[in-house]
DNA sequence: CCAATTATTGGACTTTGTCTAATGATTTCA
DNA sequence: TGAAATCATTAGACAAAGTCCAATAATTGG
């Protein structure tokens, strides 16, 4: 909800935070996300990278987003089948989908409990929950 | 958990039932599911269905597929990037995510309470609630 | 039986994402 | 400093999931 402003020293510092080397184009993919603040597909980032001029590449937007998920600076939302949504918002947290426009928004995790859930099945451990609720504007057709 | 034992001729009155013409193609890929229980991708039930002798062509089985979930004889789940899996089980309920199997299992929706939930922007109405808990096999590294 | 409708098909096509081998940039440290 | 090793980026080939199309096949209704 908060509005801050990053500037590119602010991801310089967050790469370094999270064991990242900061390069021009890693530096580049972290501002596109994080000055945003929303829920952006790989293709989407590329676009904005190269907006100004050509300087990176898809193989690079790809590497470097599967370098920072890995690095837990960032993390996947499957929710399209289509394609993966980045979110630079990794605090604990649910989303709204709109199945029409496909846009995403945070709920936040704080306010919010799950009772009942069954016990694991033996041998295994939780790496999260993904709760996904999702919603279409009032009058538009399935 | 019930393993109810299937028919085709079962198929075809469930087809009816949901306003799908019950054809050979039709009636083989909702045997596919609805006999195993499972879920399962549509390359998977590609393969199944094409098993003994090839009757059934990708495209086919896509459209099939498509014309299921619209007709909400089965319903998609949305869990892994790469590919959509199809559940026969229509009834309210949640899904474990191994995520190194990549293996769906049930949770029934019944147990199981959310509280705390936000109301919902203005405007919209919900289509529902997908919960996924991830898990991991312990001792498999991430 | 014919005409209209509905369903199936092979294969071209699109999109998302990965892989590879070459190049470019940075470190390391003698 | 300067060469070698390491790390990062790149173009473009490739792969997999899924859609689209125009032709054919099957079914239906009269
Ligand atoms: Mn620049
Ligand atoms: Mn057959
Ligand atoms: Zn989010
Ligand atoms: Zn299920």
């Amino acid at each position: 909800m908060n509005a801050k402003m990053y500037t590119r020293d602010d991801m310089i510092e967050l790469l370094r935070k999270h064991g990242i080397n900061p390069t021009h184009q890693r530096i580049e993919i972290a501002y596109a996300l994080f000055s945003k603040q929303e829920h952006l597909s790989a293709d989407q980032i590329l676009a904005i990278v190269n907006t100004k001029h050509s300087e990176t590449s898809k193989a690079t937007v790809y590497n470097t987003l599967n370098l920072f998920v890995e690095k837990k600076l960032i993390r996947e939302v499957i929710v399209d089948p289509s394609k993966v949504f980045y979110d630079p918002n990794t605090y604990e947290h649910h989303h709204f989908y709109d199945v029409v426009s496909g846009h995403l928004t945070d709920i936040d995790a704080a306010d919010f409990k799950i009772s009942g859930l069954p016990q694991l099945p033996a041998g295994v451990i939780t790496e999260g929950i993904d709760i996904i609720v999702r919603i279409r504007p009032q009058g538009v057709a399935a």
